[in-house]
DNA sequence: ACTATATAGGACCGATCAAGTCGCATATTC
DNA sequence: GAATATGCGACTTGATCGGTCCTATATAGT
C-alpha cells in the first residue's frame, strides 16, 4: 500500500520539533513524546536509531537529549526514512537485487524501478526545515507557492 | 518501507501480458501465471479483482480468460495498484482521513500528502503500454530517452 | 555519595497483514 | 456430461509493525 511506517512518522515529527526548537540545547525523548502524545519509550528507540546513523547528537543524564547535528536545511526526509525503516523499493526486485526470483519473467522491474528513483529523490528534495517552517512559508506574499522540486521521470 | 505488494507487482506483469498478446481474445489465469511462475490460483483472485473494477473483461468456460477492457494507452499503473491494494497513502494520517489520531499534533502530513500526491501523479502517467513495450522506446534512437512525465512537487 | 533523570539496547508480545492454499459453486465449450 | 474457466469465501502461515518491559550506563544536581 505504499506506506510509510508509523515509526518514520515519528522520526520525521521528532526532528521538525527539534528544528523548532533551536533555543534549547537538549530535548529528551519524553520531552517529544509528551509534546505530540507518542509513546515515549517507543520514540526512544527512534531518536537512538537516528543518533547511530548520525542525524542526531545526544547527550545523556540531567538535562540531556537529543539535539539536531546538522542544520535542518542539510537534513532531507529520505535520509530520516531510510535510517529508521531502511533502504525501500517499490517492487521486490530491483535492479539493486543481484538476481530477480522470478528470473527473466518480471519485465516490469525497469519502469517501476524509475517510479522508484522519482519517489527517493521527491523525498532527498524535502528537508526537515521544509516541514518546520510551513506556516511562515505559505504566507510568505508573492512567493512560488508550489515548488520546491521539478523533476522529470 | 513505501513497497508495493507482491499483488500489485503480479496484476501488473499480468496485465503487461495481456497487452504484449493482443491477437488472442482471452488468456486463462493459468497462462499468465504460467509464463511468469505465479502461483495461479492467486493471481485468478488478482484478475477477478480487476475484473471487478472494470480493467478486465472475463469470460468462463473452455478457451476463456481474460482480455483488457481498455486500451493498454488508457490503463494507468495508479488504476491497477488502485484495484489491487486499495487507497494508498503515505502517512498514517492524511488529509483524506478525517481526524488524526494525534489531534492537531501531527503537523509533518501537509508536506507529505504532496509526495503522496507526486507519487500518485507518477503512476497515473504511467501505463500499462508504457510498461509493455519498453524496449521499443528505448531501442528508438534520437528520442528523448528520459521523459514520459515531469512534474512539480 | 546518592538520587533523579537520561540515553542505550536487548527480549519479548500481540495484532495486523501479506501471501498463498483449499474447496466449492457456476458458467461455457466440446 | 466431462473438461476447462471464472467467481468467491474461508483458512493457514509467516513476517512485520507497533509497543512494552527490563536492565545497564552516563551525567547533573543536592
Amino acid at each position: 500500500m505504499l506506506k510509510l511506517t508509523k515509526k518514520a512518522d515519528y522520526g520525521l515529527m521528532a526532528l521538525k520539533y527539534l528544528a523548532e526548537h533551536p533555543e534549547t540545547p537538549a530535548l529528551s525523548a519524553k520531552d517529544v513524546a509528551d509534546a505530540y502524545g507518542i509513546p515515549a519509550q517507543l520514540l526512544a528507540k527512534i531518536l537512538q536509531r537516528l543518533t547511530k546513523t548520525g542525524l542526531l547528537r545526544s547527550h545523556a543524564g540531567m538535562n540531556g537529549g537529543y539535539a539536531l547535528a546538522r542544520d535542518a536545511r542539510q537534513i532531507s526526509a529520505y535520509e530520516v526514512i531510510l535510517s529508521i525503516d531502511g533502504p525501500f523499493f517499490i517492487t521486490s526486485c530491483t535492479r539493486g537485487a543481484k538476481s530477480c526470483d522470478l528470473t527473466p519473467s518480471c519485465t516490469i522491474k525497469e519502469p517501476l524501478a524509475r517510479v522508484n528513483d522519482t519517489i527517493a529523490g521527491v523525498l532527498k528534495s524535502i528537508s526537515i526545515h521544509d516541514l518546520a517552517d510551513r506556516e511562515h512559508s505559505d504566507a510568505a506574499p508573492g512567493r512560488d507557492r508550489q515548488g520546491l522540486v521539478t523533476l522529470t521521470v
